[in-house]
DNA sequence: CCTGATGCGTC
DNA sequence: GTCGGAC
DNA sequence: GTCCGACGACGCATCAGG
């Protein structure tokens, strides 16, 4: 037996750090777990020197908690943005760290749902899994739980030390990343565990988003709104806002150039007062957002959240070969077609634009094409501040015909009319209603751009079910179950949810609802089927969640229709025959 | 091996 | 994708 | 007018658990 007694955990770490001694313990053969039982150091951090994190020295954590503290308690959008300028010219942090500290976007997809948080909670708390989420119901918001449950510790975290834990999550399988979180929480003080949680959800909810710190920063930094407006499209908000710290020269440097994704321009809801003619209109076809990036024999695609997806769609990689242009940016939409080029419904298309891989059998099922309606760049110049009128003849110069949105110039509000009558006849979504003279506005939702859409059919329908909201939502049924009637069966089938409802009607709906109680269940209230409501929508889809094997697509409610009893409401049949008289239109 | 829960990104 | 609501 | 928060459907990816 040997008399030398092996070096304590304290006494490696003095000797040579706490990272190094934990890898040292990890080399001569020790388990993860052992190594945090032996250094009596929580998990997350004995994970991040397994990982080669070689420091977590930086700002505590909780000043940064004490911040979003005070970013919360003010209300009006003015205090917050000078709060967050002298937040960002202090420069406690390098500024894309501290933009990427106020949107949390990156930690936006680290696999990260109230499911993870709710058992992340449940082992930092030992609180049961079902209390902490019937917690969450009440608060409706997971980061005023944390607050609640945990008993918060004054061991100080490094805001590297969360940054780099959260951002290491995505790679660890569930039940690590369970005990990462949890181990951050236990660490944590209270304050700091709702920030940790609210990060990890990719959600501060600070009642500002990226406009807001848009304009903060371009006042901190002195910079003008509308040149770090661009860059942040082009670049992202956290190194648009990184270079204007530098200084306003390094924002005029941006420029677009293909291979580089920019965030597409959008479109408002079509309003008469807004049409500045003469104007082009185009079909609005129901597919998905595409960027097109060509450099040489090179193509990108990009969806509208920069998505890359040259991989997944071959044949517009194909097509944009074909394209008459050595370089340029093209920004269209891609549909999902039959075997002769008609148009299919938006749910073929998610087959196709969804995976993250290509599989030959999906792309032979169902076939996509593209409508290209606008070009950015072209031959080695931006097209951004070319008008629309002399951005078209140059995109229908490069796009050959049959990938090109069908569309014409209009004069008169008539003309307009007839375009978006014919479109709707012919089984199109709308009509888009551009001003020839506007610019392309990366980013920006204007009014140059217009979407007209018909009103639909509206369905009488019962409302069977009620879902306790969520944040503001708390306390509130924020959304509706619906049902139709089937008379042959006699029986009730579901058509989907509808939420757009105004806390006034919510209020008026509660005390109904509160009398009509079968049963409690997790998620909500289920109710004898007596409040009839009008609901409308965008389209009817085929289901395998509801029991009529339909869902409405964008349901809206119209009204409480209190002059109709469960007897009156529309039949199965009648959603069958809207949904034919869809898809007829479109073949 | 299948199924359900959870997360994500499209509209 | 939509809507309601605060400012 | 602008911005934000709270919501709808779908299908795919991943993973835990039977």
């Amino acid at each position: 037996m040997s008399l030398v007694r092996p070096p304590s955990f304290r006494e490696l770490a003095e000797r040579m750090g706490e990272a190094e001694a934990v890898r040292y313990l990890l080399r001569i053969g020790y388990g993860t777990m052992k190594v945090v039982a032996e250094s009596g150091l929580p998990y997350h951090r004995v994970i991040l020197y397994r990982e080669r994190v070689k420091s977590l020295k930086s700002m505590e954590f909780s000043r940064l908690a004490s911040f979003y503290e005070r970013l919360s308690g003010v209300r009006s959008r003015k205090a917050k943005e000078a709060l967050i300028s002298r937040f960002l010219s202090s420069r406690v942090l390098p500024v894309d760290v501290m933009v990427n500290l106020l949107t949390a976007k990156p930690f936006k997809n680290l696999g990260v749902g109230p499911g993870t948080i709710r058992d992340s909670l449940a082992l930092a708390s030992r609180w049961s899994p079902e209390r902490v989420e019937a917690l969450y119901r009440e608060y409706g918001e997971y980061g005023e739980v944390a607050y609640l449950i945990l008993r918060g510790s004054s061991s100080p975290l490094t805001v590297k030390e969360v940054y780099l834990s959260l951002k290491l999550l995505p790679r660890l399988a569930r039940e690590d990343r369970v005990k990462v979180l949890s181990s951050l929480l236990s660490t944590a003080s209270r304050i700091e565990g709702k920030y940790i949680v609210r990060l990890a959800l990719g959600d501060l909810k600070l009642g500002f988003k990226e406009n807001t710190l848009l304009i903060a920063a371009s006042k901190a930094f002195n910079v003008d709104r509308q040149l770090l407006e661009n860059a942040s499209a082009i670049k992202g908000l956290a190194e648009a806002c990184r270079l204007a710290s530098i200084g306003e020269y390094m924002l005029r440097l941006v420029e677009l150039k293909p291979g580089v994704p920019f965030k597409p321009m959008l479109a408002h809801l079509y309003r008469e007062d807004k049409v500045k003619f003469p104007v082009r209109v185009e079909l609005k076809y129901d597919g998905s957002r595409l960027q097109i990036h060509k450099i040489g024999g090179k193509v990108k695609l990009y969806t509208r959240r920069l998505v890359e997806k040259s991989d997944v769609l071959p044949e517009v990689v194909e097509i944009a070969r074909g394209f008459n242009a050595d370089s340029c940016i093209v920004d269209c939409e891609v549909i999902a077609v039959d075997d002769k080029g008609n148009p299919l419904p938006f749910q073929y298309l998610l087959e196709r634009t969804l995976p993250r891989k290509y599989e030959s059998e999906r792309a032979e099922k169902v076939r996509v094409t593209v409508k290209a309606f606008d070009i950015v760049y072209h031959e080695g110049r931006s097209l951004l501040s070319t008008p629309l009128q002399e951005r078209i003849p140059i995109l229908m110069s490069v796009v050959p015909k049959e990938f090109l949105a069908e569309g014409e110039t209009c004069t008169t509000p008539g003309e307009v009319e007839k375009y978006f009558k014919d479109a709707v006849s012919r089984g199109y979504e709308g009509i888009m209603v551009k001003a020839l003279d506007s610019i392309y506005e990366p980013g920006r939702r204007t009014y140059t751009w217009l979407k007209l859409k018909p009103l639909r059919d509206t369905i009488d329908a019962v409302v069977v079910k009620a879902y306790y909201g969520t944040g503001l939502r708390a306390g509130y049924y924020s959304s509706l179950l619906l049902a139709v009637r089937d008379p042959k069966a006699r029986k009730l089938y579901t058509i989907g949810r509808v939420s757009n409802i105004s806390e006034d009607l919510m209020d008026r709906l509660k005390k109904r609802f509160d009398q009509l109680i079968v049963r409690r269940d997790r998620d909500g209230i289920v109710l004898k089927p007596e409040v009839v409501v009008e609901v409308t929508y965008m389209e009817i889809q085929r289901s395998p969640e509801y029991s009529s094997g339909y869902a409405l697509r964008v349901p809206k409610i119209v009204r409480v229709r209190n002059d109709k009893t469960v007897g009156e409401i529309d039949t199965l049949d009648k959603i069958r025959e809207l949904y034919m008289s869809q898809s007829a239109v479109k073949s």
